[in-house]
DNA sequence: CAATCCGATGGTAGCGCTGTCAATAATTGT
DNA sequence: ACAATTATTGACAGCGCTACCATCGGATTG
């Protein structure tokens, strides 16, 4: 355990190989593939390793082997907390890894995410992790041209790029929608910001389950493009309450905006959930601790993110999983924001 | 702007360089440092590089210059909205920059961040950025040696390893905590959760203004190690409300706190502010959409991301900032939950 | 006008590691 | 026991770029 390398000359393998008796070649096995080596020479390098203090120089390594040991991730925001737990699971789980994680925002630009995209694939990562299923065709054409694993995360769908980690906003949706309609509430209003694909598909939940019950009705739609704020949740539902006054429920496709709501209905002394049933989504932390709790979908986003490294590192090693989409499913968390009585209801888990 | 890397064999400098008819070195040099050459060759070179769409090789260049275009980030927390918003600033600015940012996660753990730093001194980073003023004497000695720009974030103190941005959570909560007395309340309780160097600090604010005014008591003080939830901040609450029933002000270290001890009142019928003051601390986007809406203390998040990356820029580059330590002060925002009229008072701002 | 300097350019020699393939040692079957 | 096979190991030759120094023409100076 060695402090040598702060001494004088910087430590290579050679000097690794030296002090150890055997070949650089040998020495740089045992970093890549130690079950190559006889137990003797791999605790003779192993020691030599530990006694010099040596470290890798990992521009050598890509240089010389045209591979590289990073795994570049594409996201849409920095600042959605949604990501900030995919975000985390990633991390967490490339950690004693051999792998890098390199992050790009695409600040839910598309321009910007095939720029980023274009620029990965000059770097040659070993993997990719890439948020949502909407890529141009420009972007799936690099994705396809890469020639390295590749996770979509967030959602899931038909033909993957190559892999899939998320769950069927559609489904979630619906599954919110069916629950709000058999709490007996007829006029179900819909709250969104910001409308990426993953929202659209909320949404789409939404209009065909109102649609089956012969609800639907456009005056109960409020979207923006504008990112969304709990202030925001309180200007869409005035915007709603204005255009519709006789709603009975509102679905949010976040918890920010349901908690705007909700401070909205305290501030005009609408009572929750007697006049209003409110519905959020991602199950934020916050939605529990709410005076009302608030009823919302929790999705796995810690496990999604976790799963997506460990996929994309199982394919670079070539353990690619028998299915390659991953339906992480979601749970409808009913509390007391649509109902008087809290209680959890399962989603669609399993394999899709 | 030609497409020809996709043709066949890999575009290297050698090929630019035949192309604008100069040698590989100047094509080298036109990536480094362009005014060093002839406004003709620059051109040359310039328009071969786009005919080949030239992408040059991060590690090669990284071997032979024994230098890396990569600024290090360690941070304690990736689901701590505080931190996402910093991000947000250091991605922002990092790009555009030839620099890329190499995130780290401490967990809040000391120990992780030694080994974090460990690793990071491995890979030579162009520049550090790392988080608040606390390192262990062995992680302090690691950056030291480091040999690149280091910009500790977060807070300033004195004895910068290199250069500073950041606020003092001091002078911040002491401010809250004289707004608060100005309202007229005595007994202000202090609720804290993950006592971290950065919220330890606020805490000394609170209790020496607390002490200032000869109304210090430590029945009035709750605090946790666990990781702040707005749940947590109504258990801290009802805790505060146990131990000491007098108490006519919160001062909660986070807004996630504050929201949960709002909506724990709201379970408990208290009215805010009529029977209690609620400040919170980082000025999070829902204290202004709260009903009552919630007093803060802002803190310049993003801007301090942006700042300590330009400073590791520029200091990389050789121009180093005049003062190494920047303070990007505070405001106290004064709203709903400790008066009635709502205002904002500027805190220091400028350099220390 | 020679001496000096400076800006622009190029040649040489690696940076530290690994791919490829050959060489050698150990193991097996009959 | 001997060929055939398999596990280990090593030699060599670069990966693509830049540091270092040398060069060269022209501008500056007394």
């Amino acid at each position: 355990m060695g402090r040598k390398q702060t001494k004088s000359g910087k430590i290579r393998l050679t000097e690794v190989a030296k002090l150890a008796g055997v070949s650089p070649i040998t020495a740089s096995r045992f970093f890549r593939n130690p079950e190559a080596l006889s137990l003797s020479k791999r605790e003779r390098v192993d020691s030599a390793v530990k006694e010099l203090g040596y470290v890798p120089n990992l521009a050598a390594r890509a240089l010389a082997s045209h591979r590289t040991e990073v795994i570049g991730v594409v996201i849409p925001s920095l600042t959605n907390n949604v990501f900030a737990d995919v975000l985390r699971g990633i991390y967490d789980s490339s950690e004693g890894s051999r792998y890098t994680i390199q992050l790009a925002n695409t600040r839910y630009s598309i321009l910007q995410e095939e720029k980023l995209l274009r620029l990965f694939r000059a770097q040659k990562p070993a993997g990719l992790i890439v948020t949502g299923i909407n890529q141009t065709a420009e972007s799936r054409a690099i994705l396809e041209s890469m020639n390295c694993p590749v996770t979509q995360i967030m959602e899931i769908g038909d033909s993957p790029v190559d892999m899939m980690v998320g769950f069927s906003h559609y489904d979630a949706a619906s599954a919110a929608i069916s629950h709000i309609l058999e709490q007996g509430r007829r006029r179900i209003g819909f709250l969104g910001a910001r409308m990426d694909p993953r929202v659209q598909r909320r949404f789409e939940g939404y209009r065909d389950a109102m649609k089956a019950a012969s609800l639907f009705d456009p005056n109960l739609i409020v979207t923006t493009s504008v990112p969304t704020t709990v202030t925001l949740g309180g200007t869409l539902f005035a915007d709603l309450l204005a255009q519709t006054p006789d709603i009975d429920a509102v679905f949010c496709v976040n918890d920010d905006l349901a908690l705007g709501v909700l401070f909205e209905c305290q501030r005009r002394q609408i009572s929750i959930p007697r006049d209003l049933a409110i519905v959020g989504f991602n199950d934020l932390e916050f939605t529990a601790a709410a005076v009302p709790s608030i009823t919302s979908v929790r999705t796995n986003r810690y496990e999604m993110g976790r799963h997506a490294v460990t996929m994309v590192i199982d394919a670079i090693e070539g353990r690619r999983p028998q299915t390659p989409v991953l339906d992480l499913g979601f749970q409808l968390v009913v509390r007391e924001s649509s109902t008087r009585q809290s209680t959890v209801m399962a989603g669609s888990v399993g394999i899709d």
